[in-house]
RNA sequence: GCCAAAGUAGCUCAGUGGUAGAGCAGCUCACUCGUAAUGAGCAGGUCGCGGGUUCGACUCCCAUCUUUGGCUCCA
């Protein structure tokens, strides 16, 4: 295939550089408005959006003078206030509270700060029952300060912005209603949450609303929609993935690079059932810590059988099989293993949160000497397959021993030092999360940034001192004694259906080329020119090319644009001077 | 669980106490097309499910199921 950037590309090569990098310095810009901001303007910020909530307040009690106000703190990205109200609000009320808002902000009264004493604190908000609440709240010996704007009065720490000339009247937002608890208790009353976003201008209000808007279009709900790429069933079960044809085609190719990848760096594959015997679950004790988030069970034969919440277990099987010398260790043993799991109703999320999903999951049985370097090249395994899927921005956070755990302190020393080692000597940054590991084990886990800033758990890798112990796993050593091994589960993308979903919201859609549904949609400019696309098709595929051909009737201009609706990265256009000349128009998707 | 919103055609969404609507997708026909939607026609719905009010309910009321967002940020 030939390209012709001069004729058949409407970006040419060189265009189609400082294209993508004007793009990339937009993003740029945006995150670093969003992220990277200095410290002072972080500070301004907030103190505009807690100003923004105080005048928010004002401007529901102009409207219900009633209201009971509690507490009203600016957030990421905006503030809020809680209300008890007489009555719900809608969304006619949000424009309303709006209007009120802009005529006080307009109308540059300035903020006013006072201390005063509890005493008259109590007087000042005698009818404000929440208000009372939080001033005895305030530790004995600390001011009590108010703040007054307009006609409105608050108990407030502050600080706030001189007047209210130094908020932007179209600056702001209401976004959403939401019920909350009264300090986060569900035993108080619930409240009325008004949320909205505040900027320092309008501009900035409108580049927030377009990032949001962006987020929005990101979902990998809709665009699993829009791109046919899997479909979720109620009918049949909430929470179960069926991969559609052009779904399926990312997952091979993910699958492909998996176990391609896996091969080359030591592994083995092993393919285990979906089902096993209660005894299995007894012995790992899964039926003792897990049952309630197991699928329950299926009698047959006298016997009781579980779907697999994990593939542990059927590794061990494997390995309990023979008996092991100290020269075959490590076992590194992978298998893209789907387990099923019972998450609450309201817990489901598109592929983020689902019942039954495939781990790229691996165990590692290995003796205690090789247990740092087998540690290392996990981490760098992870950073590698991260970094393939195009995610640059890795964090690392290490659980060490929680309270209740088994295992010996020297074993869970050990290990925990191989897991800091290992994350130092990759240079990546770390949070330690003190008593945050799992019972049996300390863990690494890493999350990476998609591309609008976002961070997303994939990789995992745990040590276990639990499960060798209770399979009774051995290996024969080097002085003829059996000793037990270490064993460490990993996934590097944690399961396959959600990696999918964070991989649609990374690149929105627009997959790279050697993960897209389609790498090439074939177009035919008329009806002269199928025979010709259908061979090339046959060719294509053949060579190993994702291909897509467009056989309607459609007109060209319609058929490039359903092309680049799906996202394809490339289409060739096959016309009369393509077939005759050995030329082909190579368009490439552009976003 | 609680607060709020939503559930109407495959999809996105209008709609009214009196025969159910659009666009896209689908199907048929015509056009045989050269770089971001060719035109015309056809078909498609127990208006989430169950009760109630009413002469009449998709619409109003009650109950229920499901989905979405929030309930962690603390004057």
């Amino acid at each position: 295939m030939r390209a012709s950037p001069e004729g058949g590309s409407k970006v040419g090569p060189r265009s189609l550089c400082s294209f993508v990098l004007a793009l990339a310095r937009m993003r740029l810009e945006r995150l670093f408005l969003f992220e990277g901001e200095s410290m002072a303007k972080e500070m301004n910020l907030e103190t505009i959006r807690h100003s923004m909530a105080h005048v928010m307040a004002e401007a529901v009690l102009e409207i219900m003078p009633e209201a009971k106000i509690a507490i009203g703190p600016s957030i990421e990205n905006g503030f809020y206030y809680d209300f008890d109200l007489p009555r719900p609000l809608t969304d006619a009320d949000l424009e309303t509270i709006t209007e009120h808002m802009k005529a006080i902000i307009k109308s540059g009264v300035t903020f006013e700060r006072k201390e005063i004493s509890r005493d008259e604190a109590r007087t000042l908000f005698a009818d404000q029952p929440y208000k009372l609440e939080l001033l005895d709240a305030i530790p004995e010996g600390e001011t009590v300060s108010i703040y007054t704007q307009g006609k409105f009065t608050d108990l407030c720490r502050g600080p706030h912005v001189e007047s209210t000339k130094d908020l932007s009247a179209d600056g702001f937002k209401l976004l959403s209603i939401a019920g909350a608890y009264w300090r986060g208790n569900e035993k108080n009353p619930m409240l009325t949450r008004i949320y909205g976003t505040a900027w320092r201008n309008g501009k900035e209000l409108r580049v927030y609303l377009d990032h949001l808007a962006d987020i929005e279009k990101r979902d990998h709900r809709k665009l699993g929609k829009e791109l046919d790429l899997f479909s979720l069933h109620e009918e049949a079960g909430p929470g179960l993935v069926y991969w559609h044809p052009r779904g399926a085609r990312v997952r091979q190719a993910i699958e492909e690079f998996w176990r391609g990848e896996h091969y080359k760096n030591g592994y083995e594959l092993v393919y285990t059932p979906h089902v096993g015997k209660s005894w299995l679950w007894e012995t790992s004790g899964h039926l003792d810590f897990y049952k309630d988030s197991m699928y329950p069970k299926m009698e047959m034969d006298k016997a009781d059988y579980y779907a697999k919440p994990m593939n542990c277990p059927f590794h061990i099987m494997i390995y309990k099989n023979s008996k092991h010398s100290y020269r075959e260790l490590p076992f590194r043993w992978a298998e893209l293993g789907t387990v099923y799991r019972y998450e609450k109703a309201g817990a489901l999320h598109g592929l983020m949160r689902v019942r039954g999903f495939t781990q790229d999951d691996a165990h590692l049985f290995v003796t205690p000497e090789q247990m740092d370097d087998e540690i290392v090249e996990v981490l760098r395994f992870s950073l590698y397959m991260l970094h393939s899927f195009g995610f640059n921005d890795v964090h690392a956070y290490i659980s060490t021993k929680p309270e209740k755990s088994v295992g010996r302190q020297e074993d869970w020393d050990a290990a925990t030092a191989a897991l800091k080692k290992a994350v130092e000597k990759e240079g990546l940054s770390y949070d330690i999360d003190e008593g945050g590991g799992a019972f049996y084990g300390p863990k690494i886990d890493l999350k990476v940034k998609d591309a609008i800033g976002r961070e997303w758990q994939l990789s995992t890798v745990q040590f276990d001192f639990n499960l060798p112990e209770r399979f009774d796993l051995t290996f024969v050593d080097r002085d003829g004694s059996e000793k037990r091994p270490y064993m460490i589960h990993r996934a590097l993308l944690g399961s396959i259906e959600r990696f999918f979903g964070v991989l649609i919201e990374h690149y929105a859609g627009a997959f790279p080329p050697w993960l897209s549904p389609d790498q090439i949609a074939i177009i035919p400019v008329g009806e002269s020119a199928f025979d010709y696309c259908k061979a090339l098709e046959k060719r294509l595929r053949g060579e190993g090319f994702r291909v897509a051909i467009d056989l309607s009737d459609d007109r060209l201009n319609a058929k490039i644009r359903n092309a680049q609706k799906m996202k394809t990265p490339y289409m060739l256009i096959i016309g009369e001077k393509e077939m005759s000349g050995d030329l082909t128009a190579f368009l490439p998707r552009t976003s």
